[in-house]
DNA sequence: CTCCGGATTCGT
DNA sequence: CGAATCCGGAGT
């Protein structure tokens, strides 16, 4: 199981975004499959939490790809994401479901869910997925472009004009995609 | 310090 | 459709 390079994080948002698909979050002994996923652009894309500007809790996404950004939301779940992109960019993908592969026994469609399945909180935020042993993606093979499905982002009707902006990807077909 | 609302999920 | 539940960010 190969953990994917600094330089796969450090390219064009929508590009990670898409080749994440099929790849494995690995979490100490979790492995999951990751089958859909959110691009957030960076300061620029209103949907993203980068749009409010250098914060404490947003400073993650303006440092250095292949760090995890995770944050609690509502209260009660949290998301996960992986920070791309040249230092300053501002930019990561969310990770929004996951096909379970081993030592999973929960849900993990949805972004929340996949979060408490696979243990992931904000103990785990700033963590670099490149050199960390234990939380990780591990390479696995690209899914084909014709396989991927393009639709408008989830839960961002705040976003103004970027709320229509087809940045959510997923794998066409898979089940364990969070919605239809 | 107070107030507001959220990259969700579940139950009614 | 509304509740749950709590922290970050903005405003006083």
């Amino acid at each position: 199981m190969k953990k994917l390079p600094r330089d796969f994080y450090d390219r064009d948002t929508q590009q990670v975004a898409k080749a994440l698909l099929g790849k494995q979050l690995v979490h100490q002994q979790k492995v999951g499959r990751i089958v859909e996923v959110e691009a957030y652009l960076g300061p620029h894309d209103l949907a993203a939490h980068s749009a409010r500007g250098l914060t404490k809790r947003t400073a993650v996404m303006f440092g250095p790809p292949g760090h995890a950004y995770v944050y609690l939301i509502y209260g009660m779940y949290h998301c996960m994401n992986v920070v791309t992109e040249p230092e300053g960019h501002a930019s990561a993908v969310l990770i929004r479901a996951l096909e379970p592969l081993q030592a999973i026994g929960q849900r993990t469609q949805g972004p929340g869910l996949l979060c408490q399945a696979m243990a992931i909180s904000r103990a785990q935020n700033a963590v670099d997925l490149v050199t960390d042993p234990h939380f990780f993606i591990a390479n696995a093979p690209a899914v084909p472009s014709e396989d991927i499905v393009a639709k408008p982002r989830i839960g961002v009707d705040y976003a103004g004009e970027w709320k229509d902006s087809p940045l959510r990807f997923y794998i066409k077909g898979n089940r364990f995609v969070s919605k239809r």
